[in-house]
DNA sequence: GCCATGGCTAGTA
DNA sequence: GCCATGGCTAGTA
């Protein structure tokens, strides 16, 4: 079998954030969290997959997918260790490939932020860290940390040491 | 091809 | 400054 066949584990979402009016990329993502999902291992398939949005993924983006999916839960990388252990791209390439993920949260890239520690974006929403103004999407992937066991403070900056950044590529 | 656009970062101040 | 994408031409066939 080509394809890797993986059934999501429903999280465990706070009813009020379901009961608020929902943007777009919300529902997706509850839907998303709630459906089975098959996640393309073989060149053939991925070079003819196509997102529900009918669009293609690049090499690029899928050598990102592959990292991020080893990070394990209670962790979190950053955008720059993700470039740098695949030797190719930018922080800025991540964040383009992570914000187009269709494979959430198989795809967990609630657990990528920032180097310096700041939460950073999720799902094409970005909070400045100089004007900490908190985004629904950001507060939501700040939650789905949370459940995890990270914590972040109250200005959105990863709490706890360094062993929480996850460097490893297995 | 060209050019603008980012879920960034390193390096100043 | 970085660099992969994506939308748009221009230029070929």
């Amino acid at each position: 079998m080509l394809i890797e066949k993986t059934t999501l584990v429903s999280h465990s979402f706070k009813r009020s954030a379901l009961k608020n009016k929902e943007t777009d990329a919300e529902s997706d993502f509850t839907t998303t969290t709630s459906r089975s999902c098959s996640y393309p291992l073989e060149e053939t398939e991925r070079r003819t997959f196509k997102t529900k949005e009918g669009k293609a993924i690049t090499a690029h983006q899928w050598a990102v997918y592959d990292f991020v999916r080893t990070i394990p839960v209670g962790k979190v990388t950053t955008y720059k260790v993700v470039c740098s252990a695949l030797g190719a791209g930018s922080p800025r390439s991540v964040g383009t490939a992570l914000r187009n993920n269709p494979f959430a949260p198989f795809v967990p890239c609630h657990r990528v932020i920032a180097s310096t520690g700041y939460i950073g974006g999720f799902f094409g929403e970005w909070n400045s860290p100089t004007n900490h103004a908190q985004r629904k999407q950001v507060q939501r992937k700040i939650e789905l940390l949370n459940q995890e066991g990270v914590e972040f403070t109250d200005k959105g900056y990863l709490m706890g040491g360094k062993e929480i950044i996850w460097q490893e590529t297995n």
